[in-house]
DNA sequence: TCCACTTCCTTCGATGTCGAAGATAAAGGG
DNA sequence: CCCTTTATCTTCGACATCGAAGGAAGTGGA
């Protein structure tokens, strides 16, 4: 069952104040969005008319009288959510409040194309539809990560490194097709963006940076995520200074992702007679004290550190958030914070909290529902 | 005469769409602000009869009915705007469209303190209001930029290094006790920035740089001047790479203003035996084809250009727009360009474009007048 | 226990906004 | 020149939103 949730004009903003936490009672609605107490309360009326919002007991007082708690209905809908990796993917039902219902991790060989790969992740959902959610509770939106650029404008792929076959492939149409529902289709990072922003409330202006086999970023700005031309948030292949000369993938010669992501370490690692299989590999080692690793991550975090002092001036946001795996290994964001304290205005850095990202794992599903949400309630 | 506008609602989207020209007729003004027509038609009947909008002959037709032209009444009011800088103030008026009706350059020292600035500032706004404004025409906001950072909360400047005095200075309280109208304080290039993407319509993110004696920076996200915690835009105190090791007014070392500011290119023509006194002379050296002269503002360029590379390919505008008194050297913004296109992303240069600023020496005015109009119509 | 006070929520008349329909005014083609 | 098409603008009834007033349901102090 899948169908478009039937909100029109305020209905909607009430509703995803509800979804969101923001509010959670006819009152607190009110103050929240802007609307006279009695408007919110003809269209909450109208909202649990039609099933999409129920009352559940009373909340706490505030010095007067007991507010009428306000929940989303567990039957209002459910989002189909993925992000996709190079050999996983991803994916999970979300409710319309964006808490996860159902997350799982399937292998999914990005190289075999969009067609194949999209139609396996749209067969994962519907399992996971038939299997979890009762045929009377519908489908609102389907969303998901790419591991590259998508062009804001008409949600394709664009030149994508690591995804050959999918340039300018019109990934969001294709979903629609089999779904007919709102759809997102996002870059993997700024996915993880706006869901470790759902975890920073209050901060309107944060750097979400993933540090795992390759470097990711992400920014919201003024409490949105910041999309550009399609391509922001990128800040691997900015050049670092060095006294040797590495060549990247992308063809430049020393970007920040070949000194100091996973993939980096490991090689330099390796180069060191050390052999490690993956990024956590990397993070084992440092936390048994391997000298020589201990000290590639701190200069890994000291070069994430002097690219960052450049957008801290710049951007000066409330929080820098360091997640990805190899954000496990302690001493990664204890230099890129030296780094970015010795060298940034301290204009820049009086309020700034440079912090371990506090989504975890789903954070890229958070993100997805949360900005399909934003779709779903257009 | 200073007066409040009266307006309330959509009164004000209507004005401010007339105002800035994105619409001058009804129906546009349907089209622009979303409202339906019938709701446009009373509004604007309203603001005809508060003498705010006048009719003034018909548009050119779009193969129907011509649309009754509407315009801003020169009556309507005036704003106050200033731009004050380390010796100079710009100041002068403009009418609810931004317009300039008036500007001048006054001598002012800014070292002599918030008090005696702002009091020489208001005495020249009144004096200026009495020689070119009917008695009848209102004030209706006030707005000033600072050579240093505003916190945005409170509007007063923060730890400015130029501005002796001026620490945790309530500017916008100082000015609204005179005026008791609207106020605006915002950094100097901040407003420049704003006064450039008035240039570029349809153009969302812009980079706006100003290269005279020092270096400042302003960004336009999504359309809006993004302020972070008051200080966002500095880009003058990144590291650059060097041989050598300079020691800048901030502190540190090796900072991209003890390069490539005007006031850097003076000292190292002094080094080299050639006297300048003033950032237009290196511009006059490199017209006279001064082989030093022109061999330090590409490095210069180039530097800047480096810095970019990381803004860009982070923030990726639309548009990067050079300004100030060294731009008019020729070779500044090619070798800026060149380092930006040779070392950024395909994908984030593919649309850019690097351009000397449009809106010329009023800028930073027509800035405050943008940002100004908004206040007033609030 | 009673009572003043706060907060939550609803009722009701006034006002703002909408969309449909029609009046007005011009362009463009036979 | 007339008629169709297109666009602009206004009129009018339906609906949404607002604010004020008041009822409902608590808190906290005398």
């Amino acid at each position: 069952m899948k169908q478009r949730l039937p909100v029109q004009g305020a209905q909607g903003d009430l509703l995803r104040l509800v979804a969101t936490g923001a509010a959670e009672s006819r009152a607190g609605l009110a103050r929240m969005s802007g609307l006279a107490a009695s408007s919110v309360s003809l269209r909450v009326e109208e909202l649990i008319e039609a099933g999409l919002l129920v009352e559940e007991g009373s909340g706490t007082s505030r010095g007067g009288r007991r507010p009428r708690r306000l929940c989303l209905s567990p039957t209002a809908g459910v989002l189909a959510v993925a992000d996709l990796g190079a050999h996983h993917a991803r994916l999970g039902l979300l409710d319309l409040s964006g808490a996860p219902l159902v997350v799982e991790e399937v292998p999914c060989e990005i190289t075999e194309g969009p067609e194949a790969t999209l139609d396996l992740l749209s067969d994962a959902f519907d399992r996971l539809l038939a299997e979890r959610v009762p045929p009377s509770v519908p489908l609102r939106g389907v969303g998901t990560g790419v591991p590259g650029p998508v062009d804001p404008a008409t949600l394709r792929v664009v030149t994508p490194s690591r995804m050959p076959g999918w340039n300018d492939f019109p990934v969001a149409d294709h979903l629609r097709a089999r779904y007919d529902l709102p759809v997102l289709v996002e870059n993997d990072a700024n996915l993880m963006a706006a869901g470790e922003a759902r975890s920073w409330p209050g901060r309107e202006n944060l750097m979400v940076l993933k540090v795992g086999t390759g470097i990711g970023c992400g920014a919201i700005v003024d409490g949105r995520l910041h999309r550009g031309r399609g391509a922001a948030g990128d800040i691997s292949h900015v050049r670092v200074s060095s006294d040797s000369s590495v060549i990247c993938a992308c063809g430049h010669h020393d970007c920040l992702e070949a000194y100091a992501s996973g993939a980096a370490l490991i090689a330099a690692l390796a180069e060191a007679g050390i052999e490690v299989r993956h990024t956590s590999g990397v993070v084992d080692l440092v936390n048994d004290a391997v000298p020589e690793a201990t000290s590639m991550v701190r200069t890994a975090g000291r070069r994430i550190g002097e690219v960052l002092t450049v957008l801290v001036n710049f951007f000066n946001p409330d929080v820098v958030a360091v997640g990805g795996s190899l954000s496990a290994a302690e001493p990664l964001i204890t230099s890129i914070r030296a780094a970015v304290y010795e060298r940034c205005l301290p204009l820049a850095t009086r309020d700034l909290e440079i912090a371990p990202a506090r989504a975890g794992r789903d954070a890229a599903l958070l993100g997805a529902g949360s900005l399909l949400l934003d779709a779903v309630l257009a």
